[in-house]
RNA sequence: GGAUGGGUGGGUGAGUGGCUGAAACCACCGGUUUGCUAAACCGACGUACGGGGAAACUUGUACCGCGGGUUCGAAUCCCGCCCCAUCCGCCA
């Protein structure tokens, strides 16, 4: 969530940006009625500590005084002590519900996004910011989307999955199996080489890792729950690796923080499914491999930047077409302050495919779960999360079956074969 | 699932209901001393939200797992909850 003190010195600037969020009037109100509580919030303060001050010090004189034998003159200050003490509580109430309103109101406001994001209402008013420079590849005579080829060739099967489980839940076989893994191992390799720490999180976790990162209290229909031992199954790696820091003050040195993770990803998608979901386009559990960065508020567009580089460059090795978008006010995740979409292209299909999304959240989520730093002078402020995938398995592994299809079979990238141990799919 | 013991500051760990925001030690930071390093010594050393101040800083309140209660006053007493450790059972 935003910072208060942010919305308070720097309310223009907030405005602006939650307007190219296609907010407007009624919503935008917001953000003064929580600067209206805010007034209410410190007034009703002062006062509650003022009363609470008179009866400590109130309280501090009948000690003695019962030592000396003089409860007489004791009795009167009991009875103011008692007097403050119902007061306190009063105004201690209406502060709690003064701050349980403005908190309400705080966790319905998106970040506040980047000067440099586009205006724009759909995915379709995104900025193409780094497009795929070459022709498109031209598919063989007879070729086939990802789902035939995964029949074809007996690399994933669907009914399976549905009979284990339901939709969504594909079982992977033989070399696409095998595949999986491989990918698995070449992004983390690639990771650590860029010096990401391997983190093997849990996948299940608790409501305060599922708040922390702001999955918890909105989008709890996305997430897969274990009512009986309030556990979520984790939508994203992001998740456990970023709630590591929970809480924590670290030291200007220990930044930046970079940590990658391989783990299977559950997400609900309740409603979501319709058009455009066959075969590996949308799933209900696949793999990701994630990256994350704690990092200093002056370097996390920087630290942005090399992220999209390095995702950028596991692209290339994979030798499949992408494109790179910077996404528009109207299709930014809730949490993020600028993202960056990487797209491949999925040659039988004939469309992009989402596979990377690179977000800078400021200090969004670290505000939330106070992630914070001590800087070089000894102030306490808090830190910048990024994160982005690095990769999604299954489209990837669509695009690949689909781009690299040959007559003869599939062509596996150079960059796969020592993870694989085989050059082609037949 | 059963039994027992625990949750105090970055860590270890004291704490008879008021003098405890909290001893001591360790770590960290600043300094003194010393060819260097080490050691020794001295000092500072929690967080949040308010008030005052341009700032350094100062001041109020709250916080000893969380929430309630008793009391003029609670880390300390009472109740509920959560979590952790160990042992037993089950188990990859």
């Amino acid at each position: 969530m935003l910072q208060l003190k942010v919305i308070r010195e720097e309310k223009t600037r907030i405005l602006q940006g939650l307007r190219k969020r296609n907010w407007e009037g009624a919503q935008l109100k917001i953000i003064n009625e929580i600067l209206a509580l805010d007034d209410q919030r410190r007034l009703n303060q002062k006062e509650l500590d003022d009363s609470l001050a008179e009866a400590n010090r109130l309280s501090k004189q009948i000690g003695p005084l019962m030592g000396q034998g003089k409860s007489a003159e004791a009795e009167p200050l009991k009875q103011q002590v008692a007097q403050l003490k119902e007061q306190s509580k009063q105004l201690e109430e209406r502060q709690r519900s003064i701050e349980t309103e403005q908190q309400e109101l705080l966790y319905a406001v998106p970040n506040c996004p980047h000067k440099s994001v586009p205006k724009g209402k759909t995915p379709d008013d995104n900025a193409v910011y780094r497009p795929w420079p070459s022709p498109m590849p031209v598919l063989h005579e007879g070729a086939v989307p990802h789902w035939d080829l995964g029949k074809k060739y007996n690399l994933f099967d669907f009914e399976l999955g549905v009979k284990l489980t339901g939709a969504g839940f594909p079982v992977y076989r033989g070399q696409g199996a095998k595949l999986q893994r491989a990918l698995i191992q070449f992004f983390l390799e690639e990771n650590i080489k860029a010096g990401y720490e391997e983190i093997m999180p849990p996948l299940l976790v608790n409501e305060d890792s599922a708040r922390g990162t702001g999955q918890l209290p909105d989008k709890e229909a996305q997430m897969y729950a274990c009512e009986r031992d309030n556990f979520y199954l984790i939508p994203t790696a992001e998740v456990p690796v970023t709630n590591l820091w929970r809480g924590d003050i670290l030291a200007e040195k220990d930044l930046p923080i970079k940590a990658t993770a391989y783990t299977a990803c559950f997400r609900r998608e309740a409603g979501a499914w319709g058009a455009h979901v066959r075969g590996l386009n949308r799933l209900h559990q696949f793999d990701k491999v994630e990256i994350v960065q704690v990092e200093h508020p002056d370097n996390s567009y920087k630290a942005h930047q090399q992220m999209i580089a390095h995702v950028a460059r596991i692209m290339k090795k994979l030798e499949l077409p992408y494109r790179i978008l910077l996404l528009c006010g109207g299709d930014m995740g809730f949490a993020s302050a600028k993202t960056y979409d990487f797209e491949v292209w999925s040659a039988a299909q004939e469309r992009w495919l989402e596979v990377s999304s690179v977000s800078n959240f400021e200090s969004f989520q670290t505000n939330r779960m106070q992630l914070r730093f001590k800087d070089s002078n000894g102030k306490i402020q808090l830190a910048h999360t990024l994160n982005g995938s690095s990769l999604a398995l299954p489209r990837i592994v669509a695009a690949l079956l689909e781009n690299h299809q040959t007559p003869e079979g599939i062509r596996i990238p150079k960059a796969l074969w020592k993870y694989t141990g085989f050059k082609m799919i037949s």
